[in-house]
DNA sequence: TAAGATAGACCGACCGTCGGTCTAAGGAGA
DNA sequence: TCTCCTTAGACCGACGGTCGGTCTATCTTA
């Protein structure tokens, strides 16, 4: 065969890319080495080269996923928005990253949310949790020293919002999965929830009643419905 | 090879009993059915011939377990005790129970909490989460009435208060697992932790201040003691 | 500047293991 | 004896991972 030498970096993230495309359309153990390497027209060998295994491959890509995640939340976290703010403003983002890349976004939690899957969420979030935690007990800080917040050990108390948020999030996914005929319904139970965790928020950081608002009426609403409508289209 | 008939429901617990070995031993995905059928000295065929797959035997386990942890539960629930002794009954329990079987809990958590075994602990937390959200939304209900707790959806709250629950079980696991040279630090940590916690759930519940009590002076620290004196033991 | 040497990117045949299938046959009850 | 459920284990294809070896860009040295 012919044989391409290519920047080590270059082929590494080549590997990496095409491992995301085909975990998030197929699953983790749904997709042998064998894709990826016919995809990119490499030989096993080269694979081995610069993955131990498997679930190296995995770590790497997680990695890099939830840096790029980092990467956004940052700014947020050292504007100039107070500490309320910026939690608001963190979900928002979380949001609209969402919807516009919606079409992308169905096929992954579709695939994602499977049992064979678990382990590549689990990653996602033990990653998540050692690189962000320091920008939610930031603005945690920042809110009690405004006044706003009221919580013993910012830390600590950063690590469960994480856990809380996570939650909400695979709660609201399995929610859209659920086999629905009644788009109302969901609507409905999916703003609910999503009070119920504003309010468990609140409480968390004694925060003044009210002040979290992911919920924004109307605009949700019809997130989820599009969303919605998205997820019953393919399959 | 002779061979042995039995009653259906006989050997399939057989089956799930040895299974339960192994997966707490070695973990799930590096047990192999061979492994099985090879301790219960019986053959591939008649494996699956009460199973679909291995991930149904994992399934059929993961519900066994949980439905025993259901049938622990229950007592407590429909005990005279007021709301909040029933909470920190059902901590009490689960503490007790684990000191009770040290030996084998140390085995298995060190096993379980391995990437490789996700897929156990998500099936085991989801199927809790199923089962026993009732059981947790009655206490709150009977909190409400008795004026000690305050929350909108007795539902929602119980599935939040699961996860945080489980969320505190598998930061304390970790700590433990941890490598360590100072056991002090440990049990201070761990002390903290299972206060934030504490308080965190009161601020969920908005129950009287102290009220939850997982924490009792001297009895957990001799427990985390223990705890961290068998798993540095063996291995 | 040209020849030789080195590093490391790349290749693909090969291996052991595993989950799962299939067919034959034993055994209990009719 | 017939029949149906249970048990048996040979067999299969796919997969993750290894390994011996090749090829090429770059560096060294005369």
């Amino acid at each position: 065969m012919t044989r391409e030498i290519k920047k080590p970096e270059i082929r590494k993230n080549e590997i990496i890319n095409a491992a995301r495309k085909f975990f998030y359309q197929k699953g983790y153990e749904q997709t042998s080495i064998q894709d990826i390497i016919n995809d990119l027209g490499i030989a096993k060998g080269t694979f081995y080269h610069y993955f131990t295994s498997k679930i190296d491959l995995l770590d790497k890509l997680t990695d890099q996923t939830t840096n790029e995640i980092y990467v956004s939340l940052k700014p947020i976290v050292e504007s100039d928005m107070n500490a309320i703010d910026k939690f608001n403003a963190i979900f928002k983002a979380a949001s609209t990253m969402k919807m516009a890349n919606i079409d992308v976004f169905v096929v992954i939690i579709k695939v994602l949310f499977k049992d064979e899957n678990t382990i590549i969420r689990e990653k996602m979030y033990r990653n998540s949790i050692k690189k962000t935690t320091p920008l939610y007990s930031t603005i945690i800080k920042q809110g009690i020293a405004e006044g706003v917040f009221d919580v013993q050990s910012p830390d600590d108390v950063a690590e469960i919002l994480i856990q809380i948020g996570t939650n909400l999030n695979e709660t609201i996914c399995r929610l859209f999965l659920a086999e629905r005929k009644d788009p109302d319904h969901l609507v409905r139970t999916m703003v609910n929830k999503l009070k119920i965790y504003q309010d468990t928020i609140e409480r968390i950081l004694a925060a003044p009643k009210g002040s979290i608002q992911f919920y924004i009426p109307g605009e949700y609403e019809n997130m989820v419905r599009e969303f919605y409508k998205k997820i019953k289209e393919d399959v």
